[in-house]
RNA sequence: GGGCCGUUAGCUCAAUUGGCAGAGCAACUGACUCUUAAUCAGUAGGUUGAAGGUUCGAUUCCUUCACGGCCCA
């Protein structure tokens, strides 16, 4: 606990004093009539005038309820700033009409309360919108003083770890995450609108799949058994295609124990959609017209300035193989990308560390990282990548060492990951088998091989496409935001000490 | 995991070469009936992230640790 300093102990007398007065600390009876917003929006705002005496009667009375923010009293009339879900108001409180017993309730009141006012709307000399309060209540007394007005808050781990008080006085937080709830809004909109069924598939699985990741673990008591959290949804909702739904989509948690940083959180918010008798290349004409369509929703336009770049997201976007874009725009040789051994040797020159196992394949994404995907600023389909580093996707007829596959890139980071699924059961278990080869020793990685999945493909999975969008970096990017924790209400921190 | 940076009053930040820890806002007391970063007069508020070391003297230099940020893996 907190030692209590000078202006906690100042709060709390305060609030004993008020108990004295018979003053309800935690009320709970006062019904708001209006949000501030629709105040500030209504008839009144266009008639209000300096004198309310003009027209006492024609005016409606509005009550209102918020936090206060700014307080400026005076020795017999006091103005304050307070907020609610909609937005801030002036309200002014006057002795002469409030009363001397509430008049004095008010002077105990701080900044951080949440309170409420009856009143009608009038002009202040300057021009403000402002309730004359001719009722007050207190609803929330607040023990605790709100970080300095000017400033607000910057402390970022504080900001992280009280996010309820990031919220109070920062206005900006709150339209990210308005935003952000947008956002999923629009797309569970969009895919509906397109028949696709929204469904919840377990969070926690027997055997963890559908990416490369380390899971969480945890234990199922009474059916003694351990489970880890998902690392992906992708070999449930394809399940549901072999249970014959034939477009369905998921918007919810994955969970990686892996490391945090600025584009990492251990628990983030995925989009997978899966759609029967689709391919890779449907998908990508889907992409581009969800994203874009909720791009000008959000953002009113095209246009969109991330982090001092402008990206501009206007179909047609750009299309390569992940050969193309290595040589046009990683300036690699194409001879090279031939050469199996020549890819693995310029990988090695650049300083990349493949494992012993690694293949060309690997090679070239890796090169891919290195050299080109910072580089991606407006969005790109990149396609073809090698059968190698996709085990999920479906080999391309024409080239069996390259899948139907693509990967989206915008402002140089990844954001989804779609292929034509792979449907055969046979060449699904080798490719299983083959990863947990290559896992090594680390065990935390597909722990085991998961059979019923390949049970559930010998039953006959339809041709279809699927794919995966990172929700929480395509708000980053709509948001301007340049950490993943600024789109995550309450990201992870080490616990405090 | 590695490198660099940060941590000072409730908040935002200062503190000269190692020499009395300060300001603004917030708070408290008083004045004030149109203020809006209100104003005026006064007051209080600190284990300088923690522990150790060097020194006559440490917010400042050194070591370890905690938490956070950025970059890298």
């Amino acid at each position: 606990m907190d030692q209590l300093n000078q202006l906690l102990v100042q709060r709390r007398k305060k609030a004993a004093e008020l108990a004295e007065m018979d003053v309800e600390l935690y009320a709970n009876d006062f019904k708001p009539t209006h949000h501030i917003s629709e105040v500030l929006s209504s008839g009144s705002a266009n008639e209000a005038v300096a004198n309310l005496d003009d027209a006492p009667n024609v005016r409606a009375s509005f009550k209102v309820a918020g936090r206060i923010l700014a307080l400026r009293k005076f020795g017999k009339a006091s103005f304050l700033h307070i907020q609610d879900d909609s937005g801030r108001i002036q309200v002014y409180v006057k002795k002469e009409i409030v009363g001397e017993e509430f008049y004095s309730q008010f002077k105990k009141w701080d900044i951080g309360d949440i309170v409420g006012f009856k009143g009608k709307l009038f002009k202040t000399k300057t021009g403000e919108l402002t309730i004359l309060a001719d009722a007050i209540k207190l609803i929330t007394k607040s023990l605790r003083p709100l970080p300095e007005k000017f400033h607000g808050l910057t402390d970022v781990e504080m900001r992280y770890r009280q996010r309820y008080v990031d919220l109070i006085v920062n206005p900006e937080v709150r339209e990210t995450f308005r935003k952000r709830i947008e956002i999923i809004r629009l797309l569970r909109e969009f895919l509906s609108n397109r028949g696709f069924l929204e469904v919840e598939t377990p969070m926690m699985q027997a055997v963890p799949g559908g990416a490369t990741a380390k899971p969480f673990k945890t234990h199922h008591k009474a059916l003694d058994m351990d489970l880890y959290l998902r690392i992906a949804p992708e070999l449930y909702l394809k399940r549901l295609l072999v249970g014959g739904f034939e477009k369905v989509f998921e918007i919810n948690r994955n969970f990686r124990n892996e490391g945090l940083s600025t584009r990492h959180n251990p628990e983030f918010t995925m989009l997978e959609f899966y759609q029967a008798y689709a391919t890779y290349q449907d998908l990508m004409d889907l992409t581009e017209e969800m994203i874009s369509w909720l791009t000008a929703e959000i953002n009113g336009s095209m246009e969109v300035t991330y982090q001092e770049q402008v990206v501009d997201l206007s179909p047609p976007w750009k299309r390569y193989t992940i050969d193309e874009a290595l040589i046009e725009v990683g300036g690699i040789d194409p001879g090279v990308l031939d050469d199996p051994k020549a890819v693995i040797q310029l990988a090695k020159e650049r300083g990349i560390e493949l494992e012993p196992l690694a293949g060309p394949g690997k090679a070239k994404t890796e090169l891919f990282e290195l050299l080109v995907e910072e580089k991606l600023i407006n969005p790109t389909f990149i396609t073809a990548y090698p059968t190698e580093v996709s085990p999920l996707a479906r080999r391309n007829e024409a080239d069996p060492a390259v899948t139907d596959r693509f990967e989206l890139f915008i402002t140089g980071r990844e954001i989804a990951n779609a292929f034509s699924e792979l449907n055969d059961p046979v060449d699904q278990k080798k490719r299983f088998e083959k990863q947990i080869v290559e896992r090594g020793d680390d065990e935390e990685i597909h722990p085991v091989l998961d059979e019923d999945y390949i049970r559930a493909l010998e039953y006959g999975l339809p041709a279809a496409a699927g794919e995966g969008i990172g929700i929480d970096r395509l708000v980053m990017l709509l948001t301007d935001s340049p950490s993943i924790r600024d789109v995550i209400i309450f990201p992870h921190l080490k616990a405090e000490k």
